[in-house]
DNA sequence: TCTTGACTTAGAGTTAACTTTAACTGTTAG
DNA sequence: CTAACAGTTAAAGTTAACTCTAAGTCAAGA
């Protein structure tokens, strides 16, 4: 089964079929299948792997680390202690963010409440 | 007196000296005092007012933008409004931020569970 | 058959926010 | 006096992540 067109795919995930071909040029979608013209065929996991590399970049990582992310995932579980220490110190910095992002909330806060 | 010179300021806000530069050019900064010599004073009020450039371009607001806030803020309460709706509009952005940053550290979190 | 959508490579263009360089001149503290 | 710090303009360079253009070829559905 095609379970998804490059622009279902595309309309799935809410990027352009440009950037996802961007993308696995860039090596971070390796092993997208096609079919005998051709075209490509993204499946479920696909998808999935999608939607973790725009968690990954919405919260600060750059595509250069989500690749070596991607990497290590690849190498299997012999790699899988570097993968998750990855992870762990990217999650310590989401955290930071949301309590950075907390603090500069208080002050647009305060400064809509001083109207002055 | 001279409360900061550029490089107390710069030290003072963790920004260059040439950024500093760069952001009066760009009209973020507009009357930072000179002494005689043309060398920049800057005020506990320009530091505050730096202070909030970080916030607001911390939680996503381009230079731009904040230039436009700067200008209603010279233009004192006969744009109140206006510019307290940016603020308002401003404080939804960094709510629906958060959430977002939230969401994704979930996700972050369950692949860590995951152990594979 | 024709239109639509997909494919390719290769390179140029875009945007934001700096950052650097050049090529100086001027001021002040020790 | 001189080193350290400050100033100027003007333009080029950097980085990330696209985004677009050229200049085609190819395949499938109505």
């Amino acid at each position: 089964m095609s379970l998804y067109t490059i622009s279902q795919a595309s309309e799935e995930v809410a990027l352009t079929p440009h950037t996802l071909r961007y993308y696995e040029k860039e090596g971070l979608l390796p092993n997208v299948k096609k079919d005998s013209g051709g075209r490509r065929n993204y499946q479920e996991d696909d998808i999935q792997r999608i939607g973790f590399i725009k968690c990954l970049k919405g919260t600060g990582m750059s595509l250069k680390q989500i690749k070596e992310y991607g990497n290590l995932y690849a190498q299997g579980k012999q790699k899988f202690q570097e993968r998750n220490a990855m992870l762990e110190a990217h999650r310590e910095k989401i955290l930071l963010e949301i309590k950075i992002q907390k603090k500069y909330l208080k002050m647009v806060e305060a400064k809509i409440e001083m109207k002055i």
